[in-house]
DNA sequence: TGCAACCAGTTGCTTTTCACAACTGGTTAA
DNA sequence: TTAACCAGTTGTGAAAAGCAACTGGTTGCA
C-alpha cells in the first residue's frame, strides 16, 4: 500500500478523489450544465457552494487530473475548466448515481427528468454523450450521423419542457 | 426544495446519503466481503475505520433505509446488518466506481481483479449478483440454472488466485 | 479617463466533522 | 469463574466545512 492512500482498492481510491459532498456536484455542473468558469460554478450552483470550497475542489480536481485549467483568450483574468478523459469517464458513475437517487430519494420532477433519460438510454446513450464531451472539452471532432440531436440538447430540452409544463399547471 | 436537503437533484440527494469517505466502503465490505457484523466490519476493514465512525455510519445507513439491522439468534448481543433493496441497488454505482478507479488510479492487482470482472461482465453480471444479494439479504430464493456458479464465488476465486500467484512469484 | 461591473479567488472566523485511543457493560464458551 | 467476544460510547485534539467580507486586477462603456 502506498503511503498516501488508505488502501489500493479501486473503490477506495475513487472515494479518496471524489468522496465528499461537493466534488461530484461540480463535475455534474460542468457535464450537464456546461459550466466552465469559476463564477458560473459559484453563482449558478443550486446547492450554493462557498467560494473557498469551490476554489479548493477545483484545485484538487486539477491536481488529480480530472479537470484541466486554461486561460480564456477572451478575458485575461478568465480561466476555463475542462474535463480530461479521466473526468469524462466519470459520466457512468454520475449516471448510476442519478438513476439511484431518482429511484430511491425524493427528487423533484424537473431535476429528475435527466436521470430518467439517462436511465432509459443506458450505456449506449452515455457513450454518445461522452463523445460530445470529448468534442467540447478535448477538441476531438464528433462524427455524428445526419440529423443527430446531441444528448446534451435532448436533456436540456426535456428539462425545459418539464419546467414549462409546471408553469402552465401553476397558472391554471 | 425541502428544508432538509440542499437541493432535490437526484445526484445531490445520493451524495447527501453516500457522499463521504466511509459509507460506500462499508457497503462494499457488506456486498463483496459478506461482512454482516459490527466487529467484522471494524476489524477486517482494510482501510482501518474507527469504531465511532463505523457506529455512526451504520446508524445513518439504517435510518436512510440502505441497511437494516436485526438480532442474530445465535448470540444475544450480536446484530446482523443486511442490505435492503435500496442498498442492493447501489451495486451498479459501486461497480462503476470500481471500474473508474481501476482504470484511472493506481489500484493493486489483487484488489483490482474484482473490478476487472465487474467491467467485463457488465450490467448482466451485476444483475446476477444482485439476485444473489437478494437471496442472502432479503431471503428471496435464487432461481439459478443447473451448474450456476455464483458471481460472489467467482469474484472470490479470482481474488484468491491472484493472491496465490503473487505468493508463488515471491518465492521464486 | 473614470467608474461600475466582472474576474478568480483569499482571508478570518465559527461550527461541524474526523480520527484516535481508551473505555463500558453485557454475553458466551470452556 | 474467567477469558474472549459483542456492539458500541466517551473524551480529546486536529482537520474540514461553512459563512461573510475582502483583495487585486480586468473590461466595457460613458
Amino acid at each position: 500500500m502506498s503511503a498516501d492512500h488508505r488502501s489500493d482498492c479501486p473503490i477506495n481510491l475513487t472515494l479518496e478523489v471524489l468522496g465528499d459532498r461537493w466534488s461530484l456536484l461540480i463535475i455534474r455542473d460542468i457535464i450537464f450544465g456546461n459550466k466552465r468558469h469559476f463564477r458560473e460554478l459559484l453563482t449558478q450552483s443550486i446547492e450554493g457552494i462557498a467560494s473557498n470550497i469551490l476554489a479548493d475542489r477545483l484545485k484538487r480536481l486539477v491536481e488529480e487530473g480530472v479537470l484541466s485549467k486554461a486561460d480564456d483568450p477572451s478575458h485575461k483574468q478568465k480561466a476555463v475548466y475542462s474535463l480530461t478523459e479521466k473526468g469524462i469517464q466519470l459520466l457512468p458513475v454520475l449516471a448510476q448515481m442519478a438513476v439511484w437517487g431518482r429511484k430511491h430519494m425524493p427528487a423533484s420532477e424537473e431535476l429528475a427528468i435527466r436521470a430518467q433519460l439517462l436511465d432509459e438510454g443506458g450505456p449506449p446513450l452515455w457513450a454518445d454523450f461522452m463523445k460530445e464531451l470529448r468534442e467540447r472539452h478535448l477538441g476531438i471532432p464528433l462524427k455524428a450521423p445526419r440529423g443527430y440531436v446531441p444528448v446534451f440538447q435532448r436533456l436540456q430540452a426535456a428539462y425545459e419542457e418539464v419546467v414549462a409544463r409546471q408553469k402552465a399547471m401553476q397558472r391554471s
